[in-house]
RNA sequence: GCCCGGGUGGCGUAAUUGGCAGCCGCGCCUGACUUAAGAUCAGGUUCCGUAAGGAGUGUGGGUUCGACUCCCACCCCGGGCACCA
């Protein structure tokens, strides 16, 4: 028996599968079809230990469920615009698209590494032509819907990025690309109108499989509540003169708790509120009881939340009452308003705090959003067999930072004639933010060549909704909130027919440098994925990875060397059982058979619950009972490497080949059966308990009857030591596992 | 402040969901092999104690024959949101 020799193993194989191995079908004649998706990668420019965890990991539940017999889509591409690629070409005097297409023909090399079952010949990427032009599209269709809208608005400006963000990409009011401070500017821009589906996106979240905190982080970002307004009207007072113009004005106020209207001592206006200039003359009436209150500006009243404008209540809520002590206004602790004067007074309403997405980004490397200017006819459609609208090639893609995109000095691209009178008019050049790729990207890996169609209905039928979605847990208030929109949309446009596109929902946790921190290049503790698969090889990187904690908890988990090295041990002790092997059909133990058993059973409800780490301690027991055999069968060895080949896919191969297992691939093979019989082994050990503590415990037969049991129990020299003189009050059975003396 | 997670050996973790706490792996200790080191193999490894025994899953209380698991109060760590009326 040669050592086990990883680099040529693994490109023995690699190079026999080739890329037919896993080219999934639309269907599959007796297999149900199966979408596992994982986010797809950003081409930064090569793989770090983290995209080996978010694509190789679960490619081992790929692998599983195939060889249970389902067609299972796991596909792969790129999100290939944006941001970090643009500033990185930028950096280097490089075109974007250049420094894009090499990052992503070198990371294809990378990812091949892994063994993942990816299906090639789906891959996407969104900065293709062939791509965006059905992102153009069906931003025309939401366009056509009226769900965009163009509109001057306080936006979120990065000056280091020269660019609009939207809400949701600025974290801790810094950019969450580039961490730099975010200022507020009023600029037109694009927005989507994803407050209207904000009651939908939240309601929807009961029918699908996600885990809680997400839901939870959805729901806050969402953040419905309930209440009403209140419209107090103005009297404006010249102090000069007694006799005032009375303006007919009126102040509107949001409040959740409209029955503490008659404790109202103050109005309290947002600084950008329309009246808010006019303050110092101000007195509002408050309807209920006609009391003239003063009105103020405060800054604790947010302008885009409610109506910018709040009646305050010193007595009910904290913040008004810390204002009214700051400038001496009377607290009142009045009755609380009836129902009836409530619905009198104030109209019920619904707040979000949900903002419209603003998708306009005044950056080069993105969609060029296929909408023309023209004076007379406004904004129009570019028509959609001029689709796509193509990114030029220009010279100077610097960011300005003057409120233009770089394409705004593409003059002849940027002149067009206006697609409905024809008259000489100019393109939007703005591009779309990239979270606009990435809202169907999923749709076009189950049609990816189509040139008619963003996704052709069948095929999109054949595999929506996702059955099982992985990702960061960064994006839960991004991505995932955005594609969820999205998607609602189109289903509302009758392009999909779900209104859900994720059944079922997993953030994965964080790799963390062997120092316990953050991986990164000032810190000096990264790890380097392709070198340790140049070392240990990618079953050992894989199998580490699935085995250094619960995937799917979104825990993070520090790379320790000796962890890998241990899965090295174990896949070498693997390699050395071909030793073992009979040529003639050995004798089993019962307990290597109930092993075995367990094994089956425990690996197999592991995998599908994502507890790789356990599925991999269960496969080392099995190795260890293996191990202690004089000689293994084929036939339980072939046991063993079906169930090795989805952490292990090369040397399981290799293994299937030389102990020859079967014909054909182990990647072919179906998942070895358990027998339910033989999970449970035939004898048991009791455990015997006195007074609540462990006093003994005693090996019997599996459903050893409860007298039996009590009498043996009672004779454990260990036990009756503790019953001697004592008389037993309560006796208790659990069947195959305890007995429990109480004495009094 | 609000909303989610979570707190178990020196470390990563596990526990059939109320029934022997610590599986598996790392690390460490002892031994075998070796001139030696490494690799490998065998054994050990929660803490205190020579032992018998005792203590032990963030803290304090409770329910129970029995609690990592259920209930109440609190502390700490991670994440999300945040003058949201």
């Amino acid at each position: 028996m040669k050592s086990y020799n990883h680099s040529a193993i693994e490109k023995k194989w690699k190079k026999k599968w080739g890329n037919n191995l896993y080219k999934t079908p639309d269907k599959k004649k007796g297999a149900e079809n199966f979408y596992l998706l994982t986010e797809f990668p950003y081409p930064s420019g090569n793989l770090h230990v983290g995209h080996w965890y978010a694509f190789a990991v679960p490619d081992i539940l790929a692998r599983y469920l195939r060889m249970n017999g389902k067609n299972v889509l796991y596909p792969i591409g790129f999100d290939a615009f944006g941001l970090p690629a643009e500033n990185a070409a930028l950096k280097r005097g490089l075109n974007p698209r250049k420094w894009t297409d090499g990052n992503i023909a070198y990371m294809r090399k990378q990812l091949r590494s892994m063994g993942a079952s990816f299906d090639w010949s789906r891959e996407v990427v969104t900065a293709d032509p062939a791509y965006y032009r059905w992102t153009q599209w069906l931003f025309l269709q939401l366009f056509k819907r009226g769900l965009m809208y163009r509109k001057k608005t306080e936006v979120n400006w990065c000056p280091k990025d020269k660019t609009v963000l939207a809400n949701e990409q600025v974290k801790d009011g810094k950019c969450e690309r580039c961490d730099t401070e975010v200022e507020k500017k009023q600029m037109e821009q694009w927005n989507i109108k994803i407050t209207d589906y904000a009651e939908r996106l939240l309601k929807d979240l009961d029918s699908v499989d996600f885990p809680e905190e997400i839901k939870a982080a959805q729901r806050n970002w969402i953040g419905k509540s309930e209440g009403a307004t209140v419209k107090f009207q103005i009297t404006e007072h010249k102090t000069q003169t007694n006799h005032g113009t009375q303006n007919k004005k009126e102040v509107e106020v949001f409040t959740t708790r409209p029955d503490t209207l008659f404790g109202v001592s103050f109005i309290a206006l947002a600084p950008s509120h329309s009246l808010a200039k006019d303050v110092k003359n101000l007195r509002a009436i408050n309807p209920a009881n006609n009391d003239e209150v003063p009105v103020f500006v405060a800054d604790y009243v947010m302008d885009d939340y409610g109506t910018g404008a709040v009646m305050g209540v010193p007595a009910h809520d904290e913040r008004d009452r810390e204002f009214a002590l700051k400038n001496n206004i009377p607290i009142k602790n009045a009755d609380f308003a009836s129902t009836e004067i409530v619905g009198k007074f104030s109209t019920k309403t619904i707040q979000y705090k949900l903002h419209d997405w603003t998708v306009s980004r005044q950056r080069y490397w993105g969609v060029p959003i296929p909408l023309i200017k023209c004076e007379k006819c406004n904004w129009v459609a570019v028509p959609e067999n001029k689709l796509p609208v193509k990114l030029p090639e220009i010279k100077d893609y610097v960011p300005t930072g003057d409120g233009k995109s770089p394409l705004a000095k593409a003059d002849k691209w940027k002149r067009v004639k206006c697609s409905s009178c024809g008259a000489s008019a100019e393109r939007e050049t703005d591009t779309l933010d990239t979270f606009v790729d990435s809202s169907w990207y999923f749709l076009r890996y189950t049609d990816p060549k189509n040139k008619k169609e963003f996704a052709g209905r069948a095929k999109m039928d054949a595999w929506l909704p996702v059955d099982f979605y992985l990702g960061g847990a960064e994006h839960t208030t991004m991505h995932l909130l955005y594609s969820r929109f999205w998607h609602k949309a189109l289903f509302d446009l009758g392009l999909v027919a779900d209104k859900e596109p994720y059944a079922r929902r997993m953030n994965r946790g964080l790799i963390l440098g062997p120092d316990g921190h953050k991986m990164s290049k000032s810190r000096g503790n990264v790890v380097d994925p392709d070198e340790e698969v140049k070392r240990l090889g990618a079953d050992t990187v894989r199998m580490y990875l699935a085995f250094i904690g619960p995937y799917g908890e979104t825990g993070s988990y520090p790379w320790d060397k000796g962890g890998i090295a241990g899965i090295r041990r174990f896949l070498e002790r693997v390699w050395r059982l071909q030793s073992k092997l009979e040529m003639y059909e050995a004798k089993h133990t019962v307990v290597l058979q109930s092993v075995l058993h367990q094994t089956i059973k425990k690996v197999g409800e592991d995998i599908s619950a994502l507890k790789f780490n356990t599925a991999i301690s269960a496969l080392m027991v099995l190795a260890n009972a293996l191990e202690k055999e004089t000689s293994i069968s084929r036939e339980d060895f072939s046991v063993f490497v079906r169930m090795l080949a989805p952490f292990a896919p090369h040397m399981a191969e290799e293994l299937w080949g030389t102990a020859k297992c079967g014909n054909g691939s182990v990647h072919r093979a179906s998942w070895p059966a358990y027998d339910a019989q033989k999970t449970e082994s035939e004898s048991v050990t009791i455990v015997v308990q006195v007074n609540g503590k462990v006093r003994g415990s005693f090996s019997a037969a599996r459903d050893i009857s409860e007298a039996n049991a009590f009498s043996q129990a009672e004779k454990l020299p260990a036990v009756s030591v503790w019953l001697s003189d004592k008389i037993i009050s309560k006796r208790f059975f659990v069947k195959n596992k305890l007995v429990s003396f109480v004495t009094s």
